[in-house]
DNA sequence: TGTACATCAGTGAACGCGCGTTCACTGATGTAC
DNA sequence: TGTACATCAGTGAACGCGCGTTCACTGATGTAC
């Protein structure tokens, strides 16, 4: 092996890395491959080593985007805590770190059959993880609409806007889950 | 005038009306302004005496999808009525007619200026309706937040699975809201 | 310790394709006589 | 009423461009002697 052995998977993870946060930045289509590979600190033609296809890295890079967006809220202890962690400004402007359902859900939702299955897995690990803290709330699915709805709400409005939209929501859920 | 008074603007319709359907079914970028225009009975070349650019037909193709999918709830006189007909298995079937915030919501917040202004304006429109059904609910955009977050996130799931979400959402409004 | 070699991660030119946009034109229409 | 004409909505070929993908190659690496 005239290769660290662990170089490639290394190189192929820098290139989840950077294709997750492009793509929750910048959208599917308006990133291309050779984009996340410049991102990557790589050339464009060394992308078909790593991956299939850019539906490929598109399911994976969704996976990557799901897990790192569940570590935002990890310290929270009850619901009402994680959507408020969700729904808060730092969440808002970091369009590249943050949840790929709020960034990228209606897109992921029309892409190839991978991808939709990547995108509903994490979904059902989301509602799993609020089912743990739901406490008294029977209804987590509506906890978790309110907070991607009022992310993606949020983003379409002005930042002075923005920012009253998203109290208002987590003022709504805290009448709910008091 | 060789030809009758209202033929192209009522042609312009046609092609506002087919490209607000083809982009909420299919995505901005996944649609051409050569689909459009076939949609529409005509040649992609006639499209630049109608528009400017695509970002100029999309930012009028949201504003009417945004009125087509405020009719739908037209008739509710009370909020929690509006949200359940929002969060209906027909909404959620009948992409090519919903509301463009939850078809289009994170693309168009990435768009050019035009267009966001576009949604922004949709939205605000839409909260000054749901503030005139509010009664006793002091946060609409929350309500707003879960339609649309609500029916994103059943359009990422199957069939059986999104029927599920939307009960639960509708279950959690009917609580907060009763 | 030093050198020759085989490996394979990464390079960059090239491909066919469909996009948004432009433009010279065609031909159906209402008007003037 | 019938015909010649000017208008302009719509046509379709063409443009430059960037995309996803392929492939012959290069050159940095660990191994063998």
């Amino acid at each position: 092996m005239p290769w660290p052995k662990d170089h490639k998977r290394a190189t192929r993870e820098r290139i989840v890395e950077a294709a997750s946060r492009a793509f929750r930045k910048r959208g599917i289509t308006e990133v291309s491959v050779g984009d996340v590979m410049e991102r990557a600190g790589l050339t464009h033609g060394g992308f078909y080593a790593h991956f299939d296809s850019k539906d490929a890295l598109l399911a994976e890079a969704v996976a990557h985007a799901g897990a790192q967006a569940r570590e935002r809220t990890a310290k929270a202890s009850d619901l009402l805590t994680l959507a408020t962690m969700y729904l808060s400004e730092e969440h808002l402007r970091d369009s590249e770190g943050s949840c790929p359902i709020a960034a990228l859900g209606p897109e992921l939702s029309r892409s190839d059959p991978h991808v939709r299955r990547a995108l509903a897995a994490e979904i059902r690990t989301r509602l799993a993880g609020l089912r743990e803290l739901a406490g008294n709330e029977r209804h987590v699915a509506g906890v978790l609409a309110c907070m991607v709805g009022g992310l993606i709400i949020a983003r379409a409005l002005s930042p002075s806007d923005a920012k009253l939209f998203l109290q208002e929501c987590r003022a709504f859920l805290e009448e709910k889950l008091a």
